[in-house]
DNA sequence: GTTTTAAATGCAACGAGGTTGCAAATGTAA
DNA sequence: TTACATTTGCAACCTCGTTGCATTTAAAAC
């Protein structure tokens, strides 16, 4: 995986502590994390204002990925041009509210009627995950 | 397709003009659409408050199904149950802002890893509709 | 290392969106 | 028609996200 300040770079972006540290808190996650939970693991304390403008930033540069589970679960990933990975579907487990790749779960183009054109595909599977399996 | 009033009924729900409208209003677009896009079809005027709470109401007995496409585009469909329709993926025109079902994509359950288990998936596809194809 | 400059930050103020409590109005069953 | 639980509309409130602006900072030029 890229160095943080690499990804920035290549994107022509400043290296500044806020977007740094965004990025490495995803990385380290190995999952999607919400807004909040990245403010919370983020040691240095940055201003709503700063955060959501960092954000913005990452994610119209194409280097974070917006998961919609719902309009109130909203988590980030780093984009697949980051990751190297291929399409893939998005597990949201209902037990512990988190948000994994399906990298088993391939997403390939659909069958759409006469007229129709596809610019991109997003599968939500909603269940529960191998952790959350078997409830007392 | 059932009546407003009977669905109403069924789920020991008190038949209000404001949850008649709503149902109605979806019937008869034959699309998802939004709180707004309702809101401006309905007639009477109904407070923001009456409507959110009619809407949870009506959602919570899953009469209407939430589509959220982006935490800014979240669009209303009747729910499968109410249209005796299978699992679809739903469309969105990023041109003309529209949602509509795709019945001709059918939804099945996913191979997961083992431990999972799944509830529910949702499919958007992003792309533009057949009557935005040729824009000039 | 110093200077320079465009970009990013933090603060205050604002607006949209959604919720809660409560009195008044309404649907429905007796 | 009556009675009662539910729904409605209003006011107040809270959270979330944005905007303008002065200050600070990253990084390129010297």
């Amino acid at each position: 995986m890229m160095e943080p300040s690499q990804i920035l770079h290549e994107h022509q972006l400043k290296r500044t502590s806020c977007r740094e540290g965004i990025i490495v808190t995803i990385m380290d996650a190995g999952m999607a994390l919400s807004e909040n939970e990245i403010r919370e693991k983020l040691e240095g304390n940055y201003d709503r204002t700063t955060f959501y403008r960092a954000f913005k930033t990452l994610h119209d540069h194409q280097i974070i990925h917006k998961i919609v589970v719902d309009n109130q679960i909203i988590k980030y990933a780093l984009d697949n041009s980051v990751t190297k990975k291929n399409s893939h579907a998005h597990f949201y487990c209902q037990d512990c509210n988190t948000v994994q790749c399906m990298e088993t779960v391939p997403v390939s183009k659909p069958q759409l009627p006469d007229g129709f054109t596809s610019s991109e595909t997003e599968v939500i599977i909603k269940g529960r995950c191998n952790h959350c399996q078997n409830p007392e």
